[in-house]
RNA sequence: UGGGGUAUGGUGUAAUUGGCAGCACGACGGAUUCUGGUUCCGUUAGUCUAGGUUCGAGUCCUGGUACCCCAGCCA
């Protein structure tokens, strides 16, 4: 299993955990697990619960399993298990054999008959309207139900019997019988088991009851030894009724205890699975894959390293305080690992021709030259690849200016720079269309600085990208300048809601990148110099993102005066 | 309206449990640099509020304020 970073933020489950642990409650061995419902698919989120969950157990060489909480047979399905499964191998975790809520309906099912025994729970017959009113209010109590008080023995019976599929859907729940005045409303009688006759992914049609979240999660908690149970805030107030399923059942095992922590938020970022599922529904986004969302695969395709996603979680820590993440945060993460992995290659977005006067010609054709450019300038082993050079090359237009305006440092007439691994080039002249545009940059070079170094020891300001005109092909690619700034419309203000629609835009490259770009392997991400990072992804082989830093620089050292 | 949870620089997050308020991201300044990126160094700025206890309070006490969660047969 791969190991997760240090964590160094916040981190007070893990407090708790070490005290436990050194007063050996809990038997002194720490479990957790990851309890995802498979009702849709992971996002980033869900992977700041992952790294806590496994991150606890890893931390203190206990276990973490993964377990599915398939309670509710409507929204279930066997293929978003299977993704969930994926993601999280995918994060750097091993999820292992996952358990099922599900396993455990004949135990949770004999629990609620003893429970009913003891009269501390109860069939009621009132339709879901009449036990909503009865429940009362926020400062209003409930009233009972007029079945809270029927005999163990008549419960008994007609539980069995919702069991056995005699009565239709939603005429009749199980009520555990606790509190009709609690301030805390959880513990207003809460539902116990529903009919319900949809087909269950797992269980298929051997059931029409099934648990609710509350009567199951404590008890499969327990049954597989968890100690430490992690939940987000909202179950809060559910923890005393997690507690009083435990207290009023017999137990052979140490108890498990719930802890909650705030969830991931994340400006500019949609993390509702219902809001998200709205976008995939409504076709606003090509699928739950697609790399404007927020879902791990999402990332994935996007181009971002797990290692930056833990690294990440590591950073804002397991901390109870509701907080919104800036996405500058997580970029910065990804920036960091990519920079350090991602191979360098040389592609021009908005080319210019430049003409390079005194480049010698063989045979009648312009002499063509090979370079050496490194793949990764910070990393040695990555090796060099070899680049094509010639009389005619693109250059980023942003990269000339004809009246250079203060602090401009690169090409403009009678200023020379370097042409990244190749030679030092002087602007002369600037060739313009009928319009007045500039079509063509005249410039020539310095037959002596062949590798990109004057002999004479001469610097120059800037170092520019290029591609050979005669060796340049053309390439498609999606262009995400923004990472998932998606807000369903109508929904929540706030943030602004940016354009969904990936650009298309082309990008020059040269012939001997191209291959690179199309066999790129899933996962693997290659930065164009300045420009941004591309991914590779079987479903769309030509994916491009930016990134903050990469992004817009000119502008912002312009913007600065 | 009742209950619960949370408040530390612009944004997040620490503080040996009452003892010098630290770290990261951002911003700004400088050095290095074959891309104005990266890397390195530095600067900036904070304990929600009003009282109290104490030699000493982010931490303890009292009263306010703000934000979040709860009235599904969802999880």
């Amino acid at each position: 299993m791969t190991q997760p970073p240090c964590s160094s933020a916040g981190d007070f489950i893990a407090d708790v955990v070490r005290a436990d642990l050194a007063d050996s409650a809990g038997g002194g061995r720490v479990q957790t697990r990851f309890p995802p419902e498979p009702n849709g698919h992971l996002h980033i989120g869900h992977a700041k619960a992952i790294a806590a969950d496994f991150g606890i157990a890893d931390q203190f060489g206990g276990l973490c399993n993964v377990r599915f909480d398939d309670t509710n047979p409507d929204t279930e399905e066997a293929g978003y298990a299977a993704s969930i499964l994926e993601d999280i191998a995918w994060l750097g975790f091993d999820p292992g054999t996952p358990r099922h809520a599900s396993d455990y309906f004949e135990s949770l099912y004999s629990w609620a008959r003893s429970l009913i025994e003891r009269g501390l729970a109860y069939v009621d017959e009132q339709d879901a309207q009449a036990i909503s009113v009865g429940r009362g209010g926020f400062g209003q109590p409930g009233t009972p139900s007029p079945y809270r008080d029927r005999p163990a023995a008549q419960s008994l019976d007609l539980f069995r019997r919702m069991r056995t599929g005699e009565f239709p859907d939603g005429s009749m729940v199980l009520r555990a019988k606790i509190d009709m005045q609690a301030d805390n409303m959880q513990l207003r009688d809460p539902i116990m088991y529903r009919i319900r006759r949809g087909h269950h992914f797992r269980t298929g049609d051997a059931w029409c009851i099934y648990p609710t979240y509350d009567w199951a999660h404590g008890q499969s908690d327990a049954l597989e030894g968890v100690t430490h149970s992690m939940c987000t805030l909202e179950f809060v107030d559910h923890r005393p009724l997690y507690d009083w399923y435990l207290d009023h059942l017999d137990l052979p095992f140490d108890r498990p205890r719930q802890y909650e922590f705030a969830r991931l938020e994340l400006t500019h970022t949609v993390t509702s699975k219902r809001r998200l599922a709205r976008l995939v529904a409504e076709g606003t986004v090509d699928g739950w894959d697609d790399p404007r969302l927020p879902t791990l695969r999402g990332l994935r395709r996007r181009g971002y390293p797990p290692q930056a996603i833990r690294s990440f979680c590591a950073a804002i820590g397991v901390t109870k305080t509701n907080a919104r993440h800036a996405i500058e945060e997580l970029e910065s993460h990804v920036r960091t690992e990519l920079n350090r992995v991602a191979q360098r290659r040389m592609a021009v977005l908005h080319p210019l021709r430049l003409v390079i006067d005194n480049w010698p010609m063989d045979d009648g054709r312009p002499r063509v030259e090979w370079f050496d450019v490194a793949n990764n300038p910070e990393n040695p082993d990555d090796g060099v690849r070899q680049v094509p050079f010639s009389g005619v090359v693109f250059i980023e237009a942003e990269d000339f200016a004809e009246v250079p305006p203060p602090k401009f440092f690169r090409l403009s007439p009678g200023r020379e720079v370097r042409l990244r691994g190749a030679y030092l080039v002087t602007a002369s002249e600037v060739v313009k269309d009928a319009a007045g545009r500039i079509v063509e940059v005249r410039a020539t070079y310095d037959p002596a600085s062949r590798g990109g170094n004057a002999p004479d020891g001469r610097r120059v300001r800037s170092t520019m990208h290029w591609v050979s005109a005669d060796h340049a092909v053309t390439a498609t690619v999606a262009l995400y300048d923004h990472l998932f700034t998606a807000e369903v419309p109508g929904e929540r203000t706030g943030e602004p809601l940016d354009d969904l629609n990936p650009h298309s835009r082309e990008l020059i490259v040269d012939a001997q990148c191209e291959p690179v770009l199309a066999e790129t392997p899933p996962g693997s991400v290659v930065q164009f110099e300045r420009l941004g990072y591309f991914a590779a992804d079987p479903a769309q082989p030509l994916l491009f993102h930016r990134t903050v830093t990469l992004r817009d620089e000119w502008a912002r050292i312009q913007a600065r005066g």
